[in-house]
DNA sequence: AGCTATTAAATCGCGTACGATATAAATCGA
DNA sequence: TCGATTTATATCGTACGCGATTTAATAGCT
């Protein structure tokens, strides 16, 4: 019986059929389709994820929030610090190990909640998706980040 | 007999059950699997994104370009200029229609696509999946972005 | 205690990425 | 044909995102 083929060369170079491709331009269209929503917060989507981290549990270290986002410390230090400016959240040394800086929601920042949860409604709604689709598809997506990061 | 339940605003709430950060952040983990394979090529991944477009299609516009990538002119000129300065592409004005920018592989360009013809197979190993599992999972995420970009 | 190694953030340089705007060329209509 | 509109790139300002390096603090070892 027929074995499912190895795709030839030729077709394996076709933008496509890049399942890389087809994660970077979904990811280019979820920015955008963010961006009428997270206006209304004054935030930007990357800003969005930290907050939402953040609302998850409070009180985090740069490095924590970096493990948690995939993102490094070069990335979040300018993030975090325009976030403060804004007066959504503190940056404070930890006492106890001052090497280490402690991210913490302030009043507003922890009040955008409220203002931030029919986002994802929006969300899920362009995407077109049932949830339980949603769930699925965003669970193979997470096993295929773990295997690309091993 | 049970259906599945709308989830509670709790659970949307969780940065791990949202789909748009499973592909913001696998997008960011293939930019680290190619990076060592392209630094070989001298190519950032965005880079080698708009060689693969041309070595499929050559001489086209910015436009066409932007159009396949999903990317704005103001993105594609300064990498189009960086791919020019390296030797790799040319970019002329159309004779025909002087507000068009006509893209063209050089033949160094040209010839780099044999140099990275190795790059789809460490990048499918790199996922740990099979190509056909790869193939529904890049349609699934196609037909997504189309979604979110009606 | 004192020296070394490690760890946590921050800084710097470079390359995306986009919205808004500018510039220049082609098209369209009266 | 000429003026207004549309189209194709380019430019500018802002915000990621990372690798390499720096700075400062803690941990670990003798």
């Amino acid at each position: 019986m027929a074995k499912a083929e190895t795709p030839s060369p030729e077709e394996l170079m076709k933008l496509d059929n890049f399942l890389c491709f087809a994660i970077y331009s979904a990811n280019h269209a979820f920015t955008r389709v963010y961006k009428p929503l997270l206006d209304e917060l004054d935030l930007t989507y990357p800003q969005y994820l930290v907050m939402v981290a953040l609302w998850e549990k409070d009180d985090q270290t740069v490095g924590s929030l970096g493990e948690k986002l995939f993102l490094e410390s070069s990335t979040l230090t300018p993030m975090l610090k325009r976030l403060e400016a804004m007066g959504y959240i503190s940056r404070v040394r930890d006492r106890a190990d001052e090497r280490q800086v402690r991210v913490r929601l302030t009043e507003i920042g922890r009040a955008l909640k409220e203002k931030a949860s029919t986002v994802p409604l929006g969300i899920v709604d362009a995407t077109g998706m049932e949830p339980a689709e949603i769930g699925r598809l965003k669970k193979e997506i997470a096993t295929l980040r773990a295997s690309l990061l091993r």
